[in-house]
DNA sequence: CTGAAAGCGCTTACAG
DNA sequence: CTGAAAGCGCTTACAG
């Protein structure tokens, strides 16, 4: 084993607990004996074991991240601004992926009820029924916060982006550019994302004397595959929608390669929206016009109301708890062709 | 507080000993007991505290992956490989983004020294001096496996792609198609997986008795930026290379968007080959023939030699070090114009 | 098969 | 400012 606070109090002639202040609270130790202390402590490279000072202090200094899907490139960049907040404050970053969890038969709050971590920062609004059940309980709930997304029953605390604004700001761009006919791809049956985004749209259109008739709503998931799959659809409808907005940006790059390979251009024939902005958006072929999410703040946010949460660290001056996003304008929007 | 192991312990009327190996060896406990030991924990909710236990154990079960850049999504995939492979032997998984920790001075092993995890599986090839110093003390060393990319020097377990063999897998494709004049467009200075890639092609080039001059190898990073910044750069050549294979999707992409920009085809002016088969590189325009990476594998693969080093569960069948990479062929490529 | 007891490495009232 | 001592919640030889 390596060396231990014992050795440290004994080579230093002081207790234990005289060492423990000086690494914790070195204003409760004479400066003379703190830097003799701190000499012996950086000399043999001695470090506090966390899992015993945990175990005193009741406390893991750890939050864990819950993701539906950690293959999911799009969770990495808030993921990595919940790592850059957490930091700041000395805590550790856990991950699950809630899916392959609950296919082991565990429970995905297993790490809360074995105190290994202090609370968890849920990507996941659709949790299963267990999980549900276990959120229902005080002390599970009291630890947790949504971020991206969310529960619609519940009352947990949350970061979000303006998913009803983004939906608005899109059709907004649209209607302004001359479009009267606009279609709109979803995610995955109960994502709460893709109800808000839809529901924004729907109040936009509304708001220009236009509206979303059932004939023009499609898609069923987030993904390149299933935007690609939708082309079919969009394709085959008579007339065709002049414009379509996609619940994703890889929704929105699988419809433009499926549209391609069906002959019809983008924006010459369809205008083609986004949703998130990631990073290839504004490469791909027309680059893509979408709704931007900053998905860092979401992050940092994310973490700081959990930190807030239990206890860490002053609270952020306000909770923000709903991110602005705003339109990128670029070249798979176009005025409809007359 | 939650219960303890006491209280089930006095609530079944056996001693803290008979739980604990009730839960941790039920063997070595009459099965009438470890019944209604289970039953009164089973009731009460209790969770062993992974502190304690890890304290006792002196063992974290849990693993944390380095990654040089959080927010890369490339490594997103390779994180869920590893999770799953964690998850089948109950370890943990932490994350933490060595460019960010490294700027917080502390170090990117402290997890380590704490005692935090048992091991790191380390995905960045190119460690600060401080980060190397760490790594040459033995109890750092031989709890540490590379994955994806590795040092040069040192001595460690690693896990990788084949990247000379994708890099030659490049260049016998184009080759094939009759390319002869091809050029290379690199990632970060230093970086071990461009070093490897370009040295794939070099061999494969002069096995075909062609060369790679100074003039056809440009490129500094692995990013959709560098991709599109290097399209001017090509496009000016003269005579202009029939092919330019690049050392990430994200610079195929990149420069085909560059490309594009500058008036340029592809395939029909230049043909262009990327590395990763990232799940855009099918969706993007014209679609992009690339080297696939195993990366689930490689995680998988990286969490196994990892166990095996710390010794939980079985050592794998082989120690898989390398995987194979494959050509994937779609339309960012087609013979050169005569 | 089971229990009493020691001990993993810390922190923190309590005293002085 | 400092120390002795208790205790966080487990596991594991050691005995029986």
């Amino acid at each position: 084993m390596s060396v231990s606070i014992k050795d440290i109090a004994k080579i230093s002639g002081v207790s234990t607990a005289t060492v423990s202040r000086a690494l914790s609270d070195p204003t409760r130790v004479s400066e003379k004996t703190r830097q003799a202390i701190m000499e012996v402590v950086e000399k043999h490279g001695y470090r506090v074991n966390s899992h015993a000072r945990s175990l005193r202090r009741q406390r893991a200094d750890a939050i864990l991240a819950l993701l539906p899907d950690l293959g999911n490139p799009f969770f990495s960049v808030i993921l990595s601004g919940i790592e850059l907040e957490l930091q700041d404050h000395g805590m550790d970053l856990l991950v699950a992926d809630s899916r392959a969890t609950e296919r082991t038969g565990r429970s995905v709050f297993n790490h809360l009820h074995a105190s290994r971590v202090d609370g968890v920062i849920c990507l996941d609004g659709t949790p299963t029924d267990a999980a549900r059940a276990e959120l229902a309980e005080p002390d599970v709930a009291e630890r947790v916060v949504f971020a991206c997304e969310w529960m619609a029953e519940g009352d947990f605390p949350y970061v979000r982006s303006d998913n009803r604004g983004g939906g608005a700001l899109a059709v907004d761009h649209l209607v302004g550019l001359g479009h009267r006919d606009i279609a709109f791809l979803r995610g995955p049956v109960d994502n709460i994302l893709t109800e808000e985004r839809e529901a924004g749209v729907r109040e936009a259109l509304a708001k220009h004397g236009l509206g979303l008739s059932d004939t023009r709503v499609g898609g069923n998931d987030f993904t390149l595959e299933a935007g690609f799959e939708a082309a079919e659809w969009i394709a085959g409808l008579s007339p065709r929608p002049t414009a379509v907005i996609c619940t994703s940006d890889q929704i929105a790059i699988g419809l433009m390669s499926g549209l391609r390979e069906r002959g019809l251009s983008v924006p010459d024939d369809v205008s083609v929206v986004g949703f998130d902005d990631i990073a290839s958006a504004a490469y791909v072929t027309p680059s893509l016009t979408t709704i931007r999410q900053d998905r860092i703040g979401l992050g940092r946010a994310a973490a700081q109301v959990m930190l807030k949460r239990i206890g860490v660290g002053k609270a952020p001056e306000a909770c923000v708890c709903t991110l602005p996003v705003s339109l990128m304008t670029r070249h798979s929007t176009a005025a409809p062709k007359a």
